[in-house]
DNA sequence: CAGTATGTCATAGCGTTGCTATGTTATCCG
DNA sequence: CGGATAACATAGCAACGCTATGACATACTG
């Protein structure tokens, strides 16, 4: 229903499968508690995507990577994005988000622990400026403000932008960023 | 209603006032044309905000100034902000962003046309990215993800390695920033 | 000035929503 | 075997957005 941009209501819901609404109430505890396990599994696939973007010998590039992973999930399911980000989610998903964020950290420390940042970077800061900027791309991306085209682009100078100032050879950034956006 | 966090609902909205519901229907069409112009008016307050920053000798110091005022905004009516960028908004207010936007557009080609960016910069496609990235760390913080205490340095380092990308020197880039975060 | 058109809004009610109370059925465990 | 527990179908409630209808006031028109 989500992909087909039915609205998601209670008896739209169980009208196919031969159940009826108490089921919900049974497994979620009403709609809030349905919309929170949406949200989960949506962490959830975004966890995977994150975990299956592989290691090379170029730890920005794998930074990039990991934004290109975060933006190909968000394009390819964008309602379901869209429920994760939703303006009435609740705070109590934001573990699950927490879980998925601490990649980002790790790779960025990765990268200063290599050499390619500096030694006095904070991980956590720099993952968050990335992961905000990446973040709202995204959601104007997905909310059809700006065209999926120039997510691109954008991302790309974005990154090299956060990435140069935290240390990075400029040139050498580049390439690393535009390797990973890349097809294949 | 918004501000109190209470659910705007069609009856509530009119119960204080005297008025049916019908009065809703003439005037706004319906509870999305009400949101519409909810939003219309975020926007309009949005742009008397931006419109109020003066411009200054230090065009760099104006372009972070923009982006206080787009954080003060949100952060003083954060109900009004998530309204303007609810998931469920009409593709239709765009143009009212579009029209708060072109002030960015117009302070990043004045920041230029000063020689403080490169002169092969893209106005747009800076504004976008600054906006995006604005926009990233101001709708997490709004919902609650990230702390607002984290918002101006965050910020600062956000604008400042775009800035700083698009050509000017990074001391300087960051001493205008700074000021424009400085209180009063 | 009379007559008509137009915009505004109160009343009443329709279909749908999320949710709950209640009774029934199935499953597990001592 | 028998009692406890969980799961679920049925029915119905309050509230939701919305619409049909008619009353009323104001504003045009001949």
């Amino acid at each position: 229903m989500l992909a087909e941009r039915e609205p998601v209501t209670l008896r739209a819901l169980v009208a196919g499968t031969g159940a009826s609404t108490m089921a919900v109430y049974t497994h979620f505890g009403g709609m809030p508690g349905l919309w929170s396990a949406v949200r989960q599994e949506g962490f959830t696939r975004l966890a995977r995507r994150l975990d299956a973007v592989p290691h090379t010998g170029d730890p920005v590039h794998d930074l990039a990577a990991l934004g290109v992973a975060y933006a190909r999930n968000a394009l390819d399911s964008p309602e379901l994005y869209r429920a994760m980000f939703d303006t009435r989610a609740d705070l109590a998903d934001a573990p699950a988000a927490d879980a998925t964020f601490d990649r980002l950290v790790v790779a960025v420390a990765r990268a200063r622990d290599e050499g390619r940042l500096d030694a006095g970077t904070d991980p956590g800061a720099l993952a968050t400026r990335y992961w905000a900027a990446g973040h709202g791309l995204v959601s104007l991306v997905v909310q059809g403000v700006l065209p999926a085209g120039v997510l691109g682009p954008l991302a790309t100078d974005t990154a090299v932008a956060l990435l140069t100032a935290a240390g990075d050879d400029p040139a050498r950034c580049r390439r690393s960023v535009e390797r990973a956006w890349a097809p294949g």
